[in-house]
DNA sequence: TTGTAGGCGTTATCAC
DNA sequence: GTGATAACGCCTACAA
């Protein structure tokens, strides 16, 4: 058992030093302002140094009162979306001297990880994948809070334009020519999901066109799901000539539905997927898609923790929503039967 | 600014309840042997419940001399591989009342991390990736530390058994009846690549067949290192037929270079490749590999780890070596000018 | 069975 | 300039 072994402690520098163990405190953290004879600093110095001293951060953290530390709750990273806001997180998080606790919702569900964040004096939680109005308001309310994708008037958020990406989608689809589009994505509480879907169907409805319910297919967010979903869309009578996924592991798992069935892409399908993530260059054709600034969205969830935890909570909870960019690869195209009406890229 | 705001503690409590603050704390941490009279306890937990009393564990932390969190290193976890070495990771720490530190290798070298983490009093660390040859050894002597996928005479590890994968690739290989075989992978001092390299290169040898070093190319364990090595490959002027790559994200590199240059697969090259991960089943034609219990191993490095902190770290470290397994997939096929000896799947 | 004293390693507020 | 002294919230003795 190697714990608290041979660390070594301010009042033994000051020991060594000759000095008491607040000065030793004094000439190690609260630096420029620290009213001390050169000699007596330089000696302490040396000695900390010879000895290996390192401040204790959880003692430091006792007094005061806050740990540097921020928690960060995601719903399983293995979706490359979420690992990629985590990188993004953990790097601003780090050069910060902050260090990023990690929650996966799985063995123990957010409200656990909420507490158990807590009870270890957490400054701040970035909660991504989670709907916050699934968790009871308790639960957060004495928390310094920064919600990833999902707008809410209750907490800061940055988060993609998930609705503009929705519409994006709409746009570049009608632009290709398509009039007979289909949508799949899960039934979810989550914004994001909710967000794309309705910016889809909206900018459909004010082009004119209605997206039957038929045509609206729930899949969980994955690539199994993406697949069955798929299969469903294509066996049915009037197969749709473009299908919007709600991220692009469904959009993988339709890809593969249409490999395996024998359905062209983008000639007999074309294929839109939302996020942007490194797989879909991997399949051929390659997945068009509409790109989410994902480490950019962890970066900037955690400048905006600090900020917080610095300035105070603002009154009114700050929204940040970043562009969407529509990333045309080979999976679209214009539409078999009509010729397209104009450019289909936007942003 | 929301810190340690409302908390309660155990001295409120205490007042509360008309008795003294260790007695709270007995009660509500050393629970079953506490002998302190029933109704006495019962006023305590009812008084704590309507408070919502929560220890501080950080506070524990400094007096116990540990702080019931690990810390795990990692070289960028958008690598699906460490994405779930972290995942079954953090499942079993979180389950065990743990907090796992994230530290991804970039902003912060190995170095540093390990320094922050230590300055947190972590119980141990998990370090994933990174050789820990290249680590200077003070950093650390005095940490419980288990090694993910890199045996070691000083450390505790668990890893998949690279060696082994690399010879059952040269196994499946040579019962499809190739001959010509290149390996494609980096040149790294990670240990996991080394072991496969040299796995696969055995057993060519003790097949009486030689690895030309034009047939082994470098490339960085990536998508875009894998395609850019492949196409070194395809422009040899002897072709291979078969080609091992020592991660997933390099074989699906080569996969796409095949795929642009018009290489089918498997009829004119088989490809494999090792750890499968997800996005192998998302190419056409599949990706064969070499599967690596990924979250597997994150899960035993933390057990391994508890067990070190509980049990104290034993004499000889222990190495848990897990047994790869055969994925054959649509990738590799039969050689073209050649009749299969013998089947190519093991273990 | 319970309360009191002391300490974990730091920082903050004073006197000297 | 520097050194006591008192927190921070908890736990481990030991005494009552």
């Amino acid at each position: 058992m190697r714990f608290g072994k041979g660390r070594v402690t301010a009042a033994e520098v000051a020991k060594r030093a000759g000095v008491s163990q607040p000065t030793v405190s004094l000439i190690l953290t609260r630096n420029p302002n620290a009213r001390v004879s050169p000699e007596t600093r330089a000696r302490v110095l040396k000695i900390a140094e010879e000895v290996g001293y390192r401040p204790n951060r959880l003692a430091q953290a006792l007094v005061a009162r806050r740990s540097f530390a921020i928690g960060v709750i995601v719903p399983g990273f293995n979706n490359p979306f979420y690992a990629h806001v985590l990188s993004g997180a953990e790097k601003v998080a780090a050069e910060s001297g902050y260090a990023v606790l990690l929650c996966e919702v799985g063995a123990l569900d957010a409200v656990q990880h909420l507490r158990a964040l807590r009870d270890r004096q957490i400054d701040g939680v970035i909660i991504a994948g989670i709907a916050a109005s699934t968790l009871p308001a308790a639960e957060l309310d004495d928390l310094n809070v920064v919600l990833v994708n999902q707008p809410s008037t209750r907490f800061a958020s940055v988060g993609g334009d998930s609705e503009k990406a929705g519409a994006m989608a709409a746009s570049h689809l009608l632009g290709l020519g398509h009039r007979c589009l289909a949508f799949i994505g899960p039934a979810t509480s989550i914004p994001a999901f909710r967000l794309r879907e309705r910016g889809f169907v909206q900018a459909l409805r004010a082009a004119g066109l209605s997206l039957p319910s038929a045509r609206v297919v729930r899949a969980e967010a994955s690539i199994a799901g993406g697949l069955a979903a798929m299969r469903r869309l294509l066996a049915l009578r009037e197969r749709p000539t473009a299908v919007f996924c709600a991220n692009d592991l469904i959009a993988l798992g339709a890809h593969k539905a249409c490999g395996a069935a024998g359905v062209a892409l983008p000639s007999e399908l074309s294929l839109l997927g939302c996020d942007d993530i490194e797989m879909g260059t991997l399949v051929s054709p390659e997945l068009s898609t509409i790109g989410m600034p994902q480490r950019e969205l962890g970066a900037r969830a955690v400048r905006q923790l600090l900020r917080q935890m610095e300035g105070g909570t603002p009154e009114t909870p700050p929204t940040q929503v970043l562009p969407p960019r529509m990333v045309a690869r080979g999976s679209t195209g214009a539409a078999a039967d009509a010729a397209p009406s104009r450019e289909g890229s936007a942003s």
